[in-house]
DNA sequence: TTTCTGACTCGAA
DNA sequence: CTTCGAGCCAGAA
């Protein structure tokens, strides 16, 4: 089994991750805001360079945009995005397609 | 302790 | 359209 250990901040925010549905991505900052720590978007992705070798799914955070911002940290140019395809999320040129209906808003599903 | 970096975000020019 | 600056916070040196 995978070994789920790191500050109290990265466990929030891979918690957060494992939470998200498959088919569904979420925004950094929506995920600060969730623990706790509003306005602290990077150090969410920054706790992400610890995820690599977790079960974190990674691929289901983008910035506000819906752009991959992190795929230039997964191994190859399109990992993530095939990733996100394989979910059936629709990405083109970095950036998911329809992100209404694919965004995972925590607030409105619990 | 200070300083720097970063998978962010927003607003302004 | 692009580019820049400021604000925000955690971790490493």
């Amino acid at each position: 089994m995978s070994k789920i250990q790191g500050s109290a901040f990265q466990l929030k925010v891979w918690n957060y991750l494992k939470k998200i549905p498959k088919g569904k991505v979420c925004t950094y900052g929506d995920i600060a805001e969730y623990i706790g720590t509003k306005g602290s978007a990077r150090t969410v992705g920054y706790a992400m360079n610890n995820s690599h070798s977790k079960d974190v799914p990674a691929h289901r955070v983008v910035n506000r945009k819906g752009l991959l911002t992190g795929k230039h940290h997964f191994d190859g140019t399109n990992l993530m995005q095939q990733l996100l395809e394989s979910e059936g999320i629709e990405v083109i040129e970095n950036q998911i397609q329809n992100l209404d209906s694919v965004y995972w808003d925590p607030t409105k599903e619990l």
